[in-house]
DNA sequence: TTGTATGCGTTATCAC
DNA sequence: GTGATAACGCATACAA
């Protein structure tokens, strides 16, 4: 392994120079360096991140808690995660995979990147004695990241009235958990500006929950109606459903669903939905973390980013 | 921080008979040995790893390498994943996520685990200055961990018989990986225990691939027919084709999958197919490499764990 | 501007 | 069996 010594000693200076160089580099004449550069360069020098971690009486490590259970057949974590290891990958930090809460405080670590957090999750984190940023909406003052779902909820409703469908039904989560209760809002907001009434189901999570609902209520909907989803898997029995009936998709009835996460492999028909950008916000996720770390834990505040609808076959 | 001159003192002994409590504990009189033990718990004492690694010259990081497109990443490496952190947890090592293979090299870290790999990767693994295990199945003499692809296709070609479906036809995936080849070949074999005619189509991975192929041949099929697929994808494919031309599935044909990802989310049907161990192989894998890097590289060898039939509502 | 000394928390080595 | 000391690689404080 190459130290600074090592570079020290080609460059016939000090380590201290060395080590000025990389992190103070104003600090040291042009002349010594270069000279110190190239001495880096030709022995491939790396910093040693265990060394430097350990003097700073840091760790390089993060926690990925995963609060909920983890459903596989999503591939939104797996970008999430690579989103993540994208962010930290410049300070070169490393990450443990958490999902059995005993190992929340075991070992060593620099801070929490937590997800699936519920409301009633919210009184562990104030024993939590490092920094901490979640992955989802929160009003508690918790800092976060998550895509504006309020706005999403919007984009979908709107494009559906673009679309010129009569009627357009919301088909959400029954949770009351602030991700759902902004997708409804913006969903409200956008049927009232238009003097529309808003006419919403709540269901649990699953594609044949929503065949369900079509299935006991298609009598009552009109032939030009749209729904707004909260999740893909919602939106795909719906689709699903729609098509057993002998319904038109898209013609009579549109469907949009909410995630981006592209089920093409499995299901029938392209959904038009709201994409998250997933990755970007694994991405600003640990940005956010190092920062509050950096800072001893500093707040570091709320950020939504921009969903985006993907207009594919399941609308007209 | 609590260190191991903390307990020293409360237990009034050398922070040496600390260490050598927890690393020789056989090298010290029982009488001090239950004192420092005391003064660990009372201060809840909890070991550096970062100056642990320091000193041994470890980095308590392995790099988690992904050479499949992300896109095309299977729904299991989510389990795969927690799998290697259970593995990796007891040994507090982390993980650094990598799909851009210009950050193989990067940083410091003790070894690689490495997953997606196909026979032009091969190469590759020769330039690694660090020990690795693979995910995935080789005959190139590389430690691996996979499930037992062989065996898979004889269970799910075993099953289909036992179910008294006439014709058993196999379609596999168009390329020649050995986790193909090994699917293959259990079923090839267990037809000619059989004395029976294999029949192998080789298609591309995906649903819509599976269901062309079966639209363009169901003519071709007798009404007894069970087809053992080489991925749920494909299998999910074939379902949805076979209930779209209006045949009776599981009566008339049966579909078996493998992976044992379960779509149900998304899928119209229960598939009954070979799962995958998932969970224990990414411990075992992790496990593997932890040990290999231990004892300085030493070969590990190739661990192929058993696939097991879940039976569902694709076969009759 | 540059170099020296010291310490981060742990373990191995060698005395006692 | 136990303790003092040095070392891992780096960065901060201080001296030159």
């Amino acid at each position: 392994m190459v130290t600074l010594l090592d570079v020290a000693k080609k460059a016939n200076v000090s380590k201290m120079t060395v080590s000025r160089v990389i992190n103070h580099p104003e600090q040291v004449t042009d002349e010594l360096r270069e000279l110190v550069e190239q001495a880096m360069q030709e022995l491939n020098y790396q910093p040693n991140y265990v060394a430097q971690a350990l003097v700073n009486n840091r760790t390089n490590v993060v926690k990925f808690v995963t609060l909920e259970d983890i459903d596989t057949t999503e591939p939104y974590y797996m970008n999430l995660l690579f989103g993540i290891a994208q962010g930290l990958s410049k300070k070169q930090y490393a990450i443990q995979l958490v999902t059995d809460r005993k190992q929340i405080k075991e070992g060593n670590f620099d801070g929490y990147l937590i997800t699936g957090a519920r409301s009633s999750d919210y009184s562990l984190f104030d024993e939590l004695a490092k920094p901490f940023v979640l992955f989802g909406e929160n009003h508690r003052g918790f800092d976060f990241v998550d895509n504006n779902n309020q706005l999403g909820g919007e984009i979908a409703t709107k494009y559906a009235l673009s679309r010129l469908y009569r009627n357009v039904i919301f088909i959400g989560i029954d949770v009351r958990e602030p991700f759902e209760v902004s997708r409804e809002t913006g969903y409200v907001n956008t049927l009232q500006q238009n003097k529309l009434i808003p006419q919403i189901y709540r269901i649990p999570n699953h594609s044949h929950a929503a065949q369900k609902i079509i299935k006991e209520n298609l009598g009552k909907f009109h032939h030009d109606t749209c729904f707004v989803c909260a999740s893909d898997r919602i939106a795909i029995g719906v689709v699903r459903q729609l098509l057993n009936e002998g319904a038109k998709v898209p013609e009579d009835f549109g469907v949009i669903g909410y995630d981006g996460v592209f089920l093409d492999q499995v299901s029938n028909l392209k959904l038009t939905t709201v994409k998250q950008p997933i990755f970007a916000m694994g991405e600003l996720l640990a940005k956010m973390l190092l920062q509050k770390i950096e800072q001893d834990g500093s707040p570091q505040g709320e950020a939504m980013l921009k969903p985006k609808l993907i207009r594919r076959q399941s609308t007209r």
